[in-house]
DNA sequence: AGCCCCACACAG
DNA sequence: TGTGTGGGGCTA
């Protein structure tokens, strides 16, 4: 029996491993087992159990696997479909999906040991020095477990372990397993060797005494009483005083329902009907996915309760994504009060040892809600009944490093894999999701009201052109205009919360000379240094270089200017304009660890903050009942970005913002600076007017041909070297197209050219566009490029894909 | 000639 | 991702 292995790691293929008799039983698909690659020994999946071996392979060349943890799945068949279609997909190596899904502990391995068996002993022994071990290190084995890495490295060693193993006289044993996906707890008990008779001290008397009223106590119940008797309990044991036993615990399930279940809310009108096609889709066999177009302040989430309570009275699990891990909490503790089922949270700020928690407790009970950020899609949850995806027009969906892929499309896939309903939700839908809607499919679910009644606050437009900031000033002074100035003033003064959204962090984005033009840029990457105060270092936000900020203009001594300024430069000049007001920031510099976000919010809330400065962060998900103005500092920031999505950004942004205030009674007032007062993104956004939006934005898309109306995607060409890169890109184009002639795709090529970042970490940037109808064909041309470039890259030389890009960066 | 280091291929 | 290998460059 053989076996294909997938480890979990970012190596690109397969293996196949022979399987010892004695493991034949416990190997199955979905599996764990331990095999040797190379004079490793990694931790892998198993994805396919073969009887017979395919002519490729050499009964010789292959290596028998080492262990086998356990004998049922670790992922069921239909999970591991739905990574290997993923996989395929975004052309990344199904290993490193399994390791997001499956996060073993770190060092799982450790603690390795081998054991001779009867049988072993019996061979070893008399094996004559031909065939046998050939020298006295070999021989321990019979006696002990011993110091692999030794015998390892001997001569030959290596295959004689493997050998061994194979014929049944070694045992390959990594405790790790056992006692990670077993949780035991301690219990301490009198030994039955205790006697009267035995000398102990006052504090072991006390303790004795207590264990023996107990008769079976808990490690950290007896901590807990005796806080300091480490020392104590240890000589009891030594003793044979007191006996250690080892009890299965059911896992505890620390974020369950807490009993406090709110009354639930009364829905409107317009959530009747949503939560009526929720239900069809609940119940439907093949369910289609749901946008739901939810204005905010809408009560999109008291409907994502009713379905997670709809899914969990089928008895299905519920997947539920948020585009922020900051954003979890909240989520948690409204579904905990409201649903009488088990909550698995799941993102990558989690440590390890929570994960792992996280990850038993979803191994073990079902059905249960996993609420997570966009890792939390590769979770292996069985009997799926719902996906959720919150906000789903955020592009933090899609993940930028490592695993390119794009966890709200993924969703649709894996809806599709587990036959699962799917909403998506959002105030501000994505245009490819509402086209989707068009073209049925999707189906559309909208609410078009605030249940409160409470209208959404009409956008006011402040025309930077004309209103008194003009460009210089704005770099070396004022951001703010008089109209939002006086807003912020007048809001102070009535002793109201005010909130400022400006998309750049730091003091100033770029320092330049006034003299020579200079502009200080990162030695390693093509981008200028931003300015950070009041530390007045210049940091790369690419690569995390960082300098002084040095007095004048290092090439000709000129006055340095510092410009395009950011959150701190804001707060600073707000400080100087609303005495006495409390300001907080609230951005990727301020905002360093989990309990800071969430302190500040209980600030906000408490009214101990007056004016909330943020990036986007402070746009996303949350409510703010107590803000009555929400003032966009620069709504160009994203307008100006060189990419087709701009104006989609631009539009969600804004909207999003004015949607982020005016929620109490008092209704509230937005204000917008922008140097294009007349662009079609802010127009629309100021009227939260989706659809116009929409119209307008859909006809560019198919004018200029990019997506919905076609798929993208993009090669990254990178290597230390400029020159070897540019050729090397020039060289996978003409290849490209030669492919594309000869085999008639219809898919076009665009470039090669540089990268928007066209130099980072030291690596030279080109880029490559390859545009298709659609998605099939975009494959074959990029795996054809693929198999005949990448197996001869040069020098240093990276390529990589990227499918469905959001940024062309 | 010998040795070391770096880059690259590839593991079953 | 780590390990073995092979070639190039440097030293003895």
């Amino acid at each position: 029996m053989w076996v294909d292995v997938t480890f979990l790691g970012s190596l690109p293929s397969e293996y196949t491993y022979r399987v010892p008799l004695a493991d034949e039983e416990k190997v199955c698909v979905g599996g764990l087992v331990v095999a040797p690659l190379r004079k490793r020994r990694l931790t892998g999946v198993v994805t396919q159990v073969l009887n017979t071996l395919p002519d490729t392979l050499k009964e010789k060349a292959l290596k028998p696997v080492l262990f086998v943890p356990f004998d049922t799945p670790v992922f069921s068949e239909e999970v591991l479909r739905f990574y290997a279609w993923c996989a395929k997909y975004y052309q990344i190596p199904l290993g490193g999906i399994l390791r997001t899904a499956l996060p073993l502990p770190h060092g799982i391995l450790k603690g390795e040991t081998v054991l001779v068996t009867p049988e072993g002993e019996k061979n070893l022994g008399s094996l004559t020095p031909t065939e046998g071990p050939p020298t006295a290190a070999f021989r321990d084995l019979l006696k002990q477990p011993l110091e692999l890495s030794r015998l390892i490295g001997q001569k030959g060693g290596w295959r004689n372990l493997l050998t061994w193993t194979e014929r049944g006289w070694i045992q390959w044993n990594y405790p790790g397993f056992e006692k990670r996906f077993e949780s035991r707890a301690t219990y301490y008990s009198l030994a039955p060797e205790m006697t009267e008779g035995m000398r102990t001290g006052p504090k072991e008397k006390k303790i004795l005494a207590f264990v023996a009223n107990k008769g079976l106590i808990s490690a950290p119940e007896l901590k807990n009483r005796f806080p300091r008797a480490h020392g104590s309990i240890k000589r009891l044991l030594g003793k044979n005083a007191l006996r250690v036993t080892y009890q299965s615990e059911p896992p505890s399930l620390p974020s369950c329902f807490n009993g406090e279940e709110a009354s639930p809310v009364m829905l409107s009108h317009e959530q009747e009907v949503v939560l009526l096609s929720i239900k069809q889709e609940l119940a439907a066999e093949t369910p289609r996915p749901i946008l739901l177009h939810g204005v905010t302040g809408g009560g999109k989430t008291e409907l994502y309760i009713r379905a997670i309570q709809g899914a969990t009275q089928e008895g299905k699990s519920s997947l539920v994504l948020v585009p922020e891990i900051v954003l979890t909490p909240q989520l948690i503790s409204r579904v905990r009060k409201r649903c009488r089922i088990p909550i698995v949270v799941w993102h990558s700020r989690l440590t390890g040892k929570e994960r792992w928690h996280q990850w038993l407790l979803l191994h073990r009970v079902a059905p249960v809600v996993v609420i997570g950020a966009r890792s939390a899609i590769f979770t292996p949850v069985k009997d799926l009944g719902l996906i959720i995806i919150d906000e789903e027009h955020d592009p933090s969906f899609k993940q930028e490093e490592g695993l390119l892929y794009n966890a709200k499309d993924v969703a649709v896939v894996r809806s599709r894999h587990q036959s699962c309903a799917l909403i998506l939700g959002s105030a501000t839908p994505s245009i490819e999701s509402y086209h989707n809607v068009k073209k049925g499919r999707f189906r559309y679910s909208v609410i078009t009201r605030r249940p409160t009644g409470q209208p959404l606050p009409v956008a006011e437009v402040v025309d930077l052109r004309e209103e008194g900031v003009p460009r210089r000033q704005a770099t070396q002074g004022l951001m703010l205009s008089r109209p939002l100035r006086e807003a912020l003033l007048k809001t102070h003064a009535e002793g109201q919360q005010a909130l400022l959204f400006l998309n750049r962090r730091g003091y100033a984005r770029v320092v330049t000379c006034v003299q020579c033009g200079q502009t200080l840029s990162c030695p390693h990457c093509n981008v200028s240094l931003t300015l950070h105060r009041p530390t007045r270092v210049l940091r790369c936000h690419y690569c995390g270089y960082s300098r002084a900020l040095p007095e004048t203009c290092e090439v000709c001594g000129g006055t340095l200017l510092q410009m395009g300024g950011g959150t701190q430069r804001l707060e600073e000049e707000i400080q100087g304009m609303v005495p006495g007001a409390r300001v907080a920031r609230l951005d990727r510099d301020t905002m360093q660890k989990r309990s800071e976000y969430e302190a500040l919010l209980t600030r906000l809330r408490q009214r101990k903050i007056d004016i909330l400065i943020g990036t986007q962060m402070i746009v996303k998900g949350h409510d703010y009942p107590g803000v009555v103005l929400m003032g966009v500092v620069m709504a160009d920031h994203s307008l100006k970005f060189p990419d087709f999505r701009a104006s989609e950004r631009t539009f969600q942004l804004l909207t999003q913002a004015s949607g982020r205030c005016g929620r109490g009674n008092i209704p509230g007032r937005v204000i917008i600076q922008t140097f294009s007062p007349g662009h079609y993104s802010i127009r629309h956004a100021t009227h939260h007017d989706f659809i116009g939006f929409y119209e307008e934005e859909i006809r560019y898309r198919q004018e200029l041909g990019y997506p919905p109306f076609t798929r993208l995607a993009v090669l990254r060409i990178s290597g230390p070297d400029l020159e070897i890169v540019t050729r090397r890109a020039g060289d996978i184009v003409s290849e490209g197209r030669h492919i594309l002639r000869r085999h008639r795709i219809p898919v076009d090529i665009l470039g090669p050219a540089p990268a928007l970042l066209s130099r980072l970490k030291n690596r030279y940037r080109w880029q490559i566009l390859l545009k298709g109808k659609n998605s099939g064909d975009l494959h074959r041309v990029v795996e054809a490029i693929l198999r005949r470039t990448a197996a001869k890259p040069g020098r240093g030389i990276r390529i990589q894909v990227e499918f469905d890009p959001i940024q062309l960066v």
